[in-house]
DNA sequence: CCGCGTCGTAAATCATAGCT
DNA sequence: AAGCTATGATTTACGACGCG
């Protein structure tokens, strides 16, 4: 418990960037909902769940992702070639 | 296929988006002291008076309206911070 | 109908982690 | 190691909707 006490302090004081698999997983949902990339309060939670974070920065993701994303599409054009061809090969089992 | 979702164009994914109206003020960061005036005043009562509201406004020279929107979000902050604080207690 | 409440967000900005 | 950029968090400002 103190573990986990002190584990959480810490995060608290230093911020770190998510896993990679986290990453993942907010890009995977991001770009298979392009056209309404705004998860609904349920979807926020089981992506907290899944990613290992709180709900609070599935939000603050999905914002940032969103601003950053609209204000300079072509950088984010491999990215996003990258995770269609992902959920197009997933759609296929 | 499970596209329940009227596309309206393909090639523009960003245009259902919701977007701000381009009349909306650009956002101006407080100075220290206005932050530190208006904490102040949160600390004294959460929710302002129309005449507190008036007076801050008046000497941190921001509009009513600001105070009043300062006010909102600064609760709202408090409401998220307090959350955080009792989902970290249980378990 | 008004005015202020919350909620969710846009957009700008802040802080700094982590590359190059 | 320094500088730079990407990334997560925070700060203003609204729109949508609710209540009295």
């Amino acid at each position: 418990v103190m573990i986990l006490r002190s584990r959480f302090l810490d995060a608290r004081r230093k911020r770190r960037n998510f896993s990679k698999q986290a990453t993942e997983v907010l890009n995977e949902y991001f770009y298979s909902h392009l056209s309404n990339p705004y998860p609904s309060e349920e979807a926020k939670e089981e992506l907290a769940k899944q990613c290992g974070i709180t709900v609070s920065q599935v939000s603050n993701w999905f914002g940032n992702k969103r601003i950053r994303y609209k204000k300079n599409i072509g950088k984010f054009q491999e990215e996003a070639n990258l995770y269609a061809m992902k959920t197009a090969l997933g759609a296929r089992q | 296929h499970k596209d329940e979702k009227p596309e309206l164009d393909p090639n523009n994914p960003v245009a259902n988006w919701i977007h701000a109206r381009s009349t909306r003020k650009k956002r101006c960061p407080y100075t220290k002291y206005q932050t530190l005036e208006l904490e102040k005043e949160f600390l004294f009562n959460m929710y302002l008076t129309r005449d507190r509201r008036y007076e801050v406004a008046r000497v941190l020279n921001l509009t009513e309206r600001q105070v009043k929107i300062w006010f909102q979000n600064r609760r709202m902050k408090m409401k998220k911070m307090n959350k955080e604080k009792t989902d970290s207690k249980e378990q």
